[in-house]
Formats: structure tokens, sequence, C-alpha cells
DNA sequence: AATTTAATGTTAGCAGTGTAAACATGATAA
DNA sequence: TTATCATGTTTACACTGCTAACATTAAATT
């Protein structure tokens, strides 16, 4: 016999959501679908999300929780370059193993992070944890640390969206010329790659 | 008196999708206010566009016919590294200036761009550009020259995302201190910034 | 403990969506 | 002239986000 109170939907809906967002893409989620999945009302869900941007937000937030995990460097001990590297290198993992939500994370579909606190802090998180790893790297002022910081978080960004697309791009390329086998040759160049980008901040 | 048939109903119709798409979105974009837009029944862009993807798929060809415009060098003549440097800005200023088109080109709207021979086409223009550029520059190996493409690719991607996102992210930092300056502050070193991320990569 | 209140659920319904099927019109080719 | 085919319309279906009004039960207050 089942309650008419559920007694964890919001959780359950945002567990739920996640899994379905990372398969099938945020745009094929609705909220009535999660609703029939976890056994409740179309409407139920709208108690616990004004709107569907708000369900989004919370996967989002779950998202750069994970990606904050995944690329946390310890500011305690002695950061070096390579701990840079090795972040780098699991942000892109992150990127392309959790395709679909990292969508979520850096599309439009949250339109503005401040209207959601969580999401905004969590998305923050990334940011900080970077801040601190390269002031600790050099006596930079703040506008210098952050301008390393865009740099190296471009550069993560950047190869995760372009390896993604080049693979769609490069499906017309018949002879193995150009980007279809350039993903590989990439990924199995990256450390040396992020190296390169990072020498030239570094060292200064 | 309005005839039957349209007569210029497809072009009007991408023209129109164009424009909305870059004003509110594509997610706020529906076929049937395109229709009423043009003055036709709801399913006649049908006739045109089997899908909503393959109307996308419209939009983003023409929104990387314009990046390649924006981006083309002239290979005829001597390629210098000022050049990249040059339509590297251009590239990020295209999208920053047409975000939501930008969206479009790079998300994962459309899925498979193999299915639009003219989007593959328009988009690999860009590329090829690149590569044609790069390959003037040095005398580089085919896997070599696509790698300093992605490189380049990736810089220039990756500071349209995250130049978007961190003025969203930074919505909450109070003292200016943080992502917030950060975007006016790399902007005005854009071609610093570009220089100094290419001359590991050109001088080799 | 009784009662009020607030949180959480349901039902019904609106306006909007993508898209398919059947049909109408008119330009073009035979 | 006639047949064909591209292009347009009408109708309809299943789905969506979301709101309003109501039901149930847990929590807070008296």
């Amino acid at each position: 016999m089942k309650s008419y109170h559920h007694g964890n939907l919001k959780q359950e809906l945002i567990d739920c959501a996640c899994r379905l967002c990372e398969r099938d893409g945020y745009t094929k989620l609705s909220i009535r679908s999660l609703a029939k999945e976890s056994g409740v009302s179309q409407t139920a869900p709208y108690r616990h999300f004004k709107t569907k941007e708000a369900l989004y937000a919370a996967v989002a937030t779950d998202g750069f929780k994970k990606l904050s995990k995944a690329c946390h460097i310890d500011t305690n001990k002695k950061v070096l370059k390579k701990h840079l590297i090795e972040k780098g290198r699991n942000y892109i993992e992150f990127g392309l193993n959790y395709a679909n939500t990292y969508d979520l994370m850096f599309g439009t579909a949250v339109g503005n992070f401040a209207e959601y606190p969580e999401l905004l802090e969590s998305a923050n998180m990334t940011y900080e944890n970077m801040r601190l790893s390269f002031a600790q790297l050099a006596d930079d002022d703040d506008d210098t640390i952050a301008l390393k910081c865009i740099t190296l978080w471009s550069m993560v960004h950047g190869l995760v969206g372009i390896l993604r697309k080049v693979q769609v791009v490069g499906d017309d390329f018949e002879d193995g010329i150009g980007p279809i086998s350039t993903a590989s040759v990439i990924a199995d160049n990256l450390e040396d790659h992020l190296d390169r980008v990072l020498t030239g901040l570094i060292q200064s």
C-alpha cells in the first residue's frame, strides 16, 4: 500500500532527471515523463521545481559538483604545473563522458545562474579552486590570475566542444585526412598539448 | 490578391528563422509561428523542411557561411601569424555577436551534420581554410597541421563559450574580483592572448 | 490533545508544440 | 490538352509546460 505522500520525491526527481538527461539529452526530458517514472501525478514535480528551468538547474548543479570533484586540486599541498595538466585532462574526460550534462551546464538552458544560488555556488567552486591553484603557482595580481584561469578554462572547454564536433564535421572526410583522425591524435597528445599551452602561462 | 503559391517560401522561412533564432534563441522558435509570420498555413513549412531539425540545419548552414567569410584567410597570398590572430579575433566576435546562432551551429540541436550536405560543406569550409593556412606557415605533416587546427579552433571556441558563461557565473561576485572584470580584461588583451597561445604552435 | 497551518499530492484543463494524412491548387512536362 | 508533381491547406493526434482548484497529511501552534 502506497502512501499519499511520496516522502523523497524531490531527490528522486533529480536523480531520475540526471540519468535521463545524460542518456537522451536534456531536450528529450519532460516533466510529465519524469513524473510518470516516479509513479506520481503529472503536476507533482511542480511542488519542487517551479519551472522546467529550475529542474535543469538542479541537474546542472549536480553536474558542477561532479566536475568540481573531478578537477579539485589540493591547494594545501604544493601546487605543481603537472597537477593542472592532470586536472585539465580530468575536466576534458568529464566533458566527453558526461556530454549531455555538460551541455546543460554550459549551454543556455539555464539562463541566469544567479536565480539558482546552489547552481551559482557549485559553478563557482571549479573556478575558485583554479584561481587558488594559479595564485599558489606565482605571485600574480588578481587580474593576471583571472586571465590565466580563463585561458586554461577556455582551452579545456574548447577542446571538449571541438573534439565532439570534429567527429561530426569529419564524417564526410573519406581518406582519414582531417578531423576524424584528429580526434584520436589529440587525445593521445593531450598531455603535451596542455603542457605547451600552460607553459607560456606559468613560467613568468 | 494573393496567389495560392507563395513563390519564395523556403528562402523566406530561412531568413525569418535566422532572424528569430538570433533574436530569441533557437529554442523559442516554432515552425507554426514561423508559418504565421510568413502568412502561410501551419504545415506549409513541411514542404521545404522535413523536420524541425532540417530547419535548424538551414539556419546553422547560414551561420557557418557567415563565419567562414568572417574568418577567411587568402592563402594565395603569404599567410602570416598575424593573419591567424586577426581572424581568430573575428571568430570570437562572431561567436559573441551571433551567440544564439553559434549555439545552433555548435550545439546538439542538429545531431548529425552528414544528414545535411550543405551544412557539412559549409562547416568544413572554416576548417579547410584554417588547414591551408597552417599548411602554408610550416612544412608539417597532416596530423601536425590537424593538431594545430584543433588547438586554435579549441582556443577561440572555448573563449566564446567561457566569456559568455563567466558573466553569468560572475554575477554574484560583489567586489569586482573574479570573472566579471575578467571578461573585459581578456577582451582587451585578446590579441596578446591569441599570440601567446599561437606562438608555441607556429614557430617549430 | 485538538486545531490550525503549510507542505505536498491529485484532477482537470488551457494554450502551444511537432508532425502525419488526406485533400486542394496550380505550375510544369508529356 | 492532359497528366504529373511540387506546393499549399485542413484536420487531427499525441505530446508538452504550466495554472487553478481541490485533497490529503505532516508539522506547528494553541
